[in-house]
DNA sequence: GTCTATACCCGGATAGAC
DNA sequence: GTCTATCCGGGTATAGAC
């Protein structure tokens, strides 16, 4: 609980409607998405209210542009994850280390936008349907893990519910500075797959091969 | 994302206060706490709107009330649970037993209050204050297990935030229909411990301890 | 304790000049 | 693309009768 800081980005340069969306996610992650009103982005990003709507054509439009951006990357690293194959363990860890990755390194605040139950508003159909996408290959590569025998025996589903905690606790937390030192992508893929190999034993062979294929740029 | 149904409650008798409580904690884990109209929260009721002031001063004394009692029984689980000792694991495994059993069980409705940024909010100190008692009980725990050697080599700091990703996981899907038929405290607690314990094997040790002791009622 | 009526504020969004 | 001025709806909370 120590002196959560913000991670600073330099913004120079940047266009007006990048800065909307950068200052809009943090005051969304901090006030929430309602308790974040348009004048106080406008405020923090230096221009009147109605100008912003030179640039999204609605509130909802900053968070939707947020939400798919950051979803459809999200996808796009774990089917490249997928395609690349190696096994369940494997693909698991790499897409957990790019995620934790991500997090720590987007300039964006999202937190509110996956913590929050607006994505459960029937306005954000686009971003359920991109998390829908998510929800199955993160499925398949559990499924794929059980029926293997490399993970221990687990209804898949209750398994991909424990992984989206960890997931949404890198999200919750990865914007703040109170981190460890050492290496945290790692660090959290390794928790997942020590708790659900079914031999945790494998842990280190398979971070080993995970860095051998590296990240999925 | 299988219809997620609500758990039915029999609230025949309750008093209003009580089901001002309960229906505003349902509306706001659906809409969010800024969501949620005090009209709303008087409908689900089936009063007008201003009658729920003879009960509560504001709609924050509301979610104050909800967040004092889930933290305060919380706390006083874990409480118990470090006075009952038996070293780290099966603490651990108790209070992570009792938490989602619990979550799974309480008519009311509490993920917006810890998902969202409500607690961050300077109104609700005493939200904060409680959390803060969670927070100095937990990393006890898990502090001891690693001095102990008997929970991997990692920072306390990080393992407990790990933890509290799979508890939020709880509140988050727990008044949800979407659950395994066995034991889901059990499963919890077990995937913690598998991926905490220095030596995994001895999960079902721990879990037969842990038994014997009961609940931290 | 519950009702009706209402005060009052603040939020999202638009109009139209520059 | 940004500004000022403004509309309108909906939100919290209070007053006062029953």
């Amino acid at each position: 609980m120590a002196a959560p800081r913000r991670r600073r980005v330099d913004t120079s340069g940047w266009p007006t409607k990048e800065l909307i969306l950068l200052e809009a996610s943090r005051l969304f992650a901090v006030r929430g998405y309602l308790g974040t009103s348009t004048r106080d982005i406008a405020a923090a990003v230096g221009i009147q209210q109605p100008s912003m709507y030179s640039h999204f054509s609605s509130k909802q439009a900053i968070a939707e542009e947020l939400l798919r951006r950051d979803l459809t990357a999200g996808n796009a690293a774990l089917e490249r994850v997928a395609a690349d194959g190696g096994g369940a363990p494997v693909e698991l860890y790499r897409y957990l280390h790019w995620e934790v990755a991500h997090d720590l390194a987007t300039p964006f605040d999202l937190r509110s936008l996956y913590l929050g139950p607006l994505l459960d508003q029937s306005e954000f159909a686009e971003g359920r349907r991109l998390l829908k996408r998510y929800d199955a290959l993160m499925r398949s590569i559990v499924e794929r893990g059980v029926a293997a025998g490399d993970f221990v025996e687990i209804d898949p589903q209750f398994a991909k519910r424990l992984i989206d905690g960890v997931i949404l606790e890198a999200i919750r937390t990865g914007a703040l500075d109170n981190r460890v030192d050492d290496d945290e992508p790692d660090l959290t893929a390794s928790f997942v797959l020590r708790a659900l190999l079914a031999k945790p034993s494998r842990v280190p062979s398979v971070r080993t091969a995970a860095r051998t294929l590296g990240a999925p740029s």
